[in-house]
DNA sequence: CGCTGCTTTGACAACGCTCAAAGATAGTGG
DNA sequence: CCACTATCTTTGAGCGTTGTCAAAGCAGCG
């Protein structure tokens, strides 16, 4: 586990989603960490692995997972640059993590990171908040994957994808993740979603260049399927 | 707001479902709140209301619920005796919280809360840990409803209420919510939920001796339906 | 260049939703 | 205390959306 302090300069601004966090504010915790490079599809820790270490996103994209006894995976989060993922205080990790992309992250010690945050308001302050927003997300998360149809579904992952990208252009949005994670992710198996994909694109509402971009022609149509009026 | 700090010698249990807890623990928070009382079908805060309160419950139902433009309403998760709910440092809550039945709360100020955890480290761990474990009931709760089929989702909902029962006897569950607030919780309408119930019963797993009381009759059974083998 | 794995499209069946009506229960007023 | 009413629950019939199964298309990689 190297530490390579310098490039933390490049970490990215938190991006909360929470409307009361600006969102070009570099997090606290930057400070704390190692950075680590991780190659694509390699698990980072296991639903129930000693919960030793809690990370952040530098670049590259995370999947959050739970596999049922009847092999059913469920995505309960991506992670992308300037999320963090896996805090958990002590106990165990309740999710998967996976890299979907090659990734880097910044790796922080529980135990390390308890004492700061006993010692740190600030440290505190911004662990707790992170920990709200993960709620916050999967809240969200279930309501729309909870009573909407698969238009909705997908169009919700689009618009959140495109809100989250760092990209200057949001409308090309990259879409590092299979179609049978957005499947699994939106509760929908990977049929549906390519024939919700070709609907959309046949709507003119969006392109696909390939298989690992979006692009959003009409960002309002794509909004309106998303969130259903009255 | 009137405090009647003996009361909170009844409070129950902390019940957290996670493993690494042990259930028989009083919270250490109990001492520092004020005990209220609430109607059925009450709202206690509606989602975007500033989050002045954070609340336990000592007796009662609360459903936690968000509606969206539609009409749709999710509920995201029930607080019976035990659970916490509305923990939310500063801003808005992101949630609903309405009385199911008459309940009895404890109230905590979140300035007073944020002061005192601050100075105490208990104190802090046990809102972290509070914070944390709704994560971790709202991650689960998603793979119950994110692809399973509706008899799978009404099983994990009687298997979760009987193992959440403090009744000595778990076998003969309360049931406090209607089929309309079940139906929005695992994502179904009321009519499934209701053809559901009546299929569990004619396969001899449940009673339904009225409609806020189910007797679990066949446990394994029940169990078996909530999480296919294989 | 051919393989492998992922994606897309199609046909069909099934599960759950919608609409409709009857049945049960609780709350209210006579 | 009972009848009446409003609300909630249960059951039924028909339809639509999504899942299943199958096969073709496409892209990356050795």
């Amino acid at each position: 586990m190297e530490a390579h302090l310098t490039e933390l300069q490049h970490f990215l601004p938190t991006s909360y989603y929470l409307p009361t966090r600006a969102t070009d504010n570099r997090s606290p915790l930057t400070a704390f960490g190692t950075v680590l490079h991780y190659p694509h599809h390699k698990t980072i820790f296991a639903k129930g692995d000693e919960a030793s270490f809690f990370f952040g996103v530098i670049n590259g994209a995370i999947r959050l997972s739970t596999t049922a006894a009847n092999g059913d995976r469920t995505i309960a989060g991506f992670a992308l640059p300037g999320d963090f993922f896996g805090i958990q205080w002590l106990g165990q990790h309740t999710l998967t993590a996976e890299t979907i992309d090659d990734a880097t992250l910044v790796c922080f010690g529980s135990k390390r990171l308890a004492r700061l945050s006993d010692e740190n308001k600030v440290i505190r302050a911004e662990l707790f908040s992170i920990l709200r927003h993960s709620l916050w997300a999967t809240q969200n998360h279930l309501a729309n994957v909870s009573r909407h149809c698969a238009q909705e579904r997908v169009a919700t992952f689009l618009v959140e994808l495109m809100d989250r990208s760092k990209k200057v252009n949001r409308r090309d949005v990259d879409v590092p993740m299979s179609r049978q994670d957005i499947g699994d992710y939106v509760g929908l198996t990977i049929e549906t979603v390519c024939r919700v994909l070709t609907e959309l694109r046949q709507k003119k509402i969006i392109d696909i260049p390939n298989r690992r971009e979006i692009v959003i022609r009409n960002e309002p149509a794509l909004r309106a399927v998303a969130q259903p009026e009255s």
